[in-house]
RNA sequence: GUGGUUGUAGCUCAGUAGGUUAGAGCGCUGGAUUGUGGUUCCAGAGGUCGUGGGUUCGAGCCCCAUCUACCACCCCA
């Protein structure tokens, strides 16, 4: 075992069995999302920093990868800069480009660059990988896949309803049992500034995201660690014990935050979408959980997250609202809503449910066994005939012992295999071999093309 | 980024208090069956024990470093 090669830590080569899995999650999403009037778009792998930093706060910015310039980076840095060593600056004099760190951020600055070419509302997806520099553990990879779905330019609370609807669609279509959670980060703001710690409303949701894993003592704890006031954690701790059904909690949260205005929008909202949302039939149950908070900070309105019922990963999917992400760029008052989906968590998901579809459609249906020159003759115009009739087919490139060749073509899980010898040439016939039940028949080539288009 | 666990044939793992030529199952190759895979029987190939140092007469086993995967925190898809 002299050194062999490998690639970098939490990135991943994927192997025809393992592509043939993927892109039959990456083909269900992607059916869906045309199915709801969504419409591809592709963004180059790096960004420059200045559209990336700051985008995804503090810690995004540690997670993000940069690119070194090319050239002679080092031109033009003085002594005195090297020895401060101080990393930040040092990274802005020598890097000035980024891997994306997610799909939003980049089409946000899509849509300012575009923005007399498109027809708001504007509805895209995009499925592409993206880049993190996150310790890797399983579920989390520093190169991952995201299949987003966003509307930009639109208010309407439809949006949030159908991107549920997508939801609930896509995981049905691929078996997956779910759970969506839904917030708002306006209730978040407004309990943030009826308990009078309106300016922390980062540091309150972190904490209180943690309630169902830590427990509220913990959570309390921890509050009081970051400078929360008494005060505010005691007159907190009746909005985190809301019981009942949807309705019910938003009005006990109506009489506790129900003075504060972007509070009560919030409220308003929530109701909005639940309405939109019970005259809907789902399969996914949909819950409203105040301690959802979601780290990115662009954030604004609805937050969404999906959770797999019978497996203990992360969340396969997440997304909401964001009403200045385009502001950032020079381009204010374009409100948007989306969701990204999960590939490869949703990948490990069905893995470990063993829910994946046993044949796919891309799969050889059909191999020619390879007896030498005057067979290959003979079979060759029935091979393109299979084709042209929309069959996938191959002929053993080699003529190598049928053993072999039945062996591979068992490991490639092909169903149909034609032997054609001697015997079948002088009768101009195929012997078909169906190679789960054993049975053989011969045939002509239209019986044969017949048989298999079945 | 902080703290921890791990790594032996292609895969899943054994490997006894550090002691001679490191084992098994599956897979692979060949044969029984010179035109038949998935079941059976027989034989064979394949390992500088993640990598680099060190301790020791002697290291797969002990120590250090490094890489990887994994776990907790952080954060998140």
């Amino acid at each position: 075992m002299a050194q062999k090669p490998s690639i970098p830590k939490g990135t991943r080569d994927f192997s025809p069995a393992e592509m043939t899995n993927r892109n039959y999650i990456f083909d269900t999403i992607k059916s869906i999302f045309r199915l709801y009037g969504f419409q591809p778009i592709e963004t180059p792998a790096m960004e420059n920093l200045s559209t990336l930093m700051g985008k995804y706060g503090e810690e995004g910015d540690k997670l993000l990868f940069k690119i070194l310039n090319s050239g002679d980076f080092a031109n033009g840095l003085s002594d005195q800069e090297l020895l401060e060593r101080n990393s930040i600056r040092l990274t802005n004099r020598i890097s000035e480009k980024g891997l994306r760190y997610d799909l939003t951020v980049p089409f946000a600055r899509f849509v300012v660059q575009y923005r007399n070419n498109i027809s708001f509302p504007f509805k895209r997806y995009q499925i592409q990988p993206v880049w993190r520099a996150d310790r890797p553990q399983k579920g989390r990879y520093r190169e991952f896949y995201q299949c987003d779905v966003d509307i930009v330019g639109s208010n309407s609370l439809l949006n949030e309803m159908e991107l549920v609807q997508i939801v609930d669609a896509v995981f049905s279509k691929l078996k997956i049992k779910t759970t969506i959670k839904i917030n708002n980060r306006k209730i978040l703001a407004g309990i943030a500034e009826v308990i009078g710690e309106k300016d922390r409303i980062v540091d309150i949701t972190i904490a209180i995201d943690k309630l169902d894993k830590i427990g509220l003592e913990k959570v309390n704890e921890e509050l009081i660690e970051k400078g929360i006031s008494m005060d505010a954690v005691n007159r907190l701790q009746p909005i985190l014990h809301l019981s009942g059904t949807v309705s019910e909690k938003l009005l006990q949260l109506e009489s506790a935050i129900g003075q504060s205005e972007i509070g009560a929008k919030g409220i308003t909202e929530v109701r909005t979408l639940f309405a939109y949302l019970s005259k809907l039939e789902l399969n996914t149950e949909v819950e409203l959980d105040l301690t959802l908070a979601r780290g990115l900070n662009y954030y604004t309105g609805a937050i969404f997250e999906v959770k797999a019922k019978d497996v203990a990963i992360g969340s396969i999917c997440g997304g909401g609202r964001y009403d200045d992400l385009t502001g950032i760029f020079g381009m204010p008052n374009v409100s948007g809503v989306g969701i990204s989906f999960g590939a490869d968590r949703i990948y490990d998901v069905l893995t470990q449910l063993n829910l994946f579809p046993l044949a796919t459609a891309d799969s050889t249906k059909l191999m020619f066994v390879n007896f030498g020159e005057k067979e290959e003759a003979f079979c060759l115009p029935v091979l393109t005939a299979a084709r042209k009739a929309g069959i996938n087919a191959e002929i053993f490139p080699d003529q190598s012992k049928m053993a072999k060749q039945m062996t591979w073509a068992n490991n490639k899980k092909i169903p149909f295999v034609a032997i054609v010898g001697e015997n079948e040439m002088a009768q101009g016939k195929i012997n078909l071999k169906n190679m789960v039940t054993g049975e053989q028949q011969l045939v002509d080539q239209q019986e044969l093309i017949k048989i298999l288009s079945a």
